[in-house]
DNA sequence: CTCCAGGCGCCTT
DNA sequence: AAGGCGCATGGA
C-alpha cells in the first residue's frame, strides 16, 4: 500500500471531471483502473492519498506524474480570484489535469465526438473486454472496422481504425508530435482521420501535455458565451482563440475547471 | 416520439 | 472563411 500526502489535490474531482473514461468507482469512493500500465486502487482521505498496486514496482513518483502533483496551482487560482466571473471555479480547488498516455487519449477523444461521457465509458469497457485491456494502435489496426462497430463506436469506427493504422505504421509519429510546439502539433495531429480542432485540442492537452490547448465542446461553448459574450452566437473557433489568448499556458487548466463547472452547474 | 451528447467530414455559399 | 447537414448509439 502506497501512501502519499498532498494538500492541494482532489482525487474525486479529478476523476469525475470527464478527462478519463477507464476508471470504475465504488460506493466508498475507491477508484480502480490502470495508471502507467499498472492496475491500481486509489482512494483519498483529506490530504492522504492511498494507492494499492498489483506490482511493488509502482512508486509514489508514478502517481505524482500521472496526477500532475508537482505543479503549483496557485498561479491558476490567482487567475480565478482576479476575474470576478471565475471566482466560483475556486470551489473546484484541487482538480488537476491527468497526464494520460498519448495513444489512449487520442483514441478516446476520437470516440468522444458527438457522444456523451457515459457512453464513452461504456465503449472503453467494451474495448477492454474484447482486447483484454485497452488496445494499442497495432491491435486496433489488426482488428477490423466491423468489430469496432460491434463494440459501439458507430460511425466513428472507420475513423479510429484508420488513425490506428497510421499510428501503427508510423510508430514514432506520436513521439514526434510530443516534441513539437503546440501550433505545429495541432497542424500534424489534425491530419488524422476523425480528428478535428476540438478532438485535437483534447488529445494534445490530455495526452501530450500541451497546456495551452483550449478544447471547445458544447459545454465550453455554452458557458463561455454566457460568461464572456452576453449569450451571443459566437463560433467555436472564436471562443477557442479567445481562451488561448486570454489564459495562455493556463488555458488548458482553466478549460478543465470551466468544463466541470458547467457540467455540475456551479457557475 | 424528439432531443442531446467533450464533433467530424463534406458540401455549399 | 463560414455555415449547414448527415451520421450511430442510447439515455432522458
Amino acid at each position: 500500500m502506497l501512501k502519499i500526502r498532498h494538500d492541494d489535490f482532489n482525487l474525486a474531482l479529478t476523476m469525475d471531471s470527464g478527462q478519463v473514461f477507464g476508471f470504475s468507482k465504488d460506493s466508498e469512493g475507491v477508484y480502480e483502473g490502470m495508471v502507467g500500465g499498472v492496475f491500481v486502487r486509489l482512494s483519498q482521505k483529506e490530504g492522504n492519498i492511498q494507492a494499492a498496486a498489483k506490482t511493488p514496482a509502482f512508486r509514489a513518483q508514478h502517481l505524482r506524474d500521472y496526477f500532475d502533483l508537482d505543479r503549483d496551482l496557485n498561479g491558476l487560482y490567482r487567475i480565478f480570484k482576479a476575474d470576478s466571473i471565475l471566482v466560483p471555479a475556486l470551489k473546484l480547488k484541487g482538480l488537476r489535469l491527468i497526464r494520460q498516455d498519448s495513444w489512449e487519449a487520442l483514441a478516446c477523444f476520437i470516440i468522444s465526438s458527438n457522444n456523451n461521457v457515459k457512453r464513452i465509458q461504456g465503449i472503453w469497457q467494451n474495448l477492454c473486454r474484447h482486447f483484454k485491456g485497452f488496445p494499442s494502435a497495432s491491435q486496433v489496426s489488426a482488428s477490423h472496422e466491423r468489430v469496432l462497430r460491434e463494440l459501439g463506436l458507430g460511425y466513428r469506427a472507420p475513423f479510429l481504425h484508420a488513425t490506428a493504422r497510421f499510428v501503427a505504421n508510423n510508430p514514432v509519429c506520436l513521439g514526434h508530435i510530443r516534441q513539437l510546439p503546440y501550433p505545429e502539433a495541432i497542424e500534424k495531429i489534425i491530419c488524422f482521420p476523425g480528428i478535428g480542432p476540438k478532438v485535437a485540442d483534447c488529445a494534445l492537452l490530455y495526452g501530450f501535455q500541451k497546456y495551452e490547448a483550449f478544447p471547445v465542446d458544447v459545454w465550453i461553448l455554452r458557458v463561455m458565451r454566457k460568461l464572456y459574450f452576453k449569450n451571443r452566437k459566437v463560433s467555436e473557433k472564436k471562443i477557442q482563440v479567445f481562451g488561448q489568448k486570454r489564459w495562455g499556458l493556463q488555458a488548458g487548466y482553466v478549460q478543465q475547471y470551466l468544463f466541470h463547472s458547467a457540467r455540475t452547474n456551479i457557475l
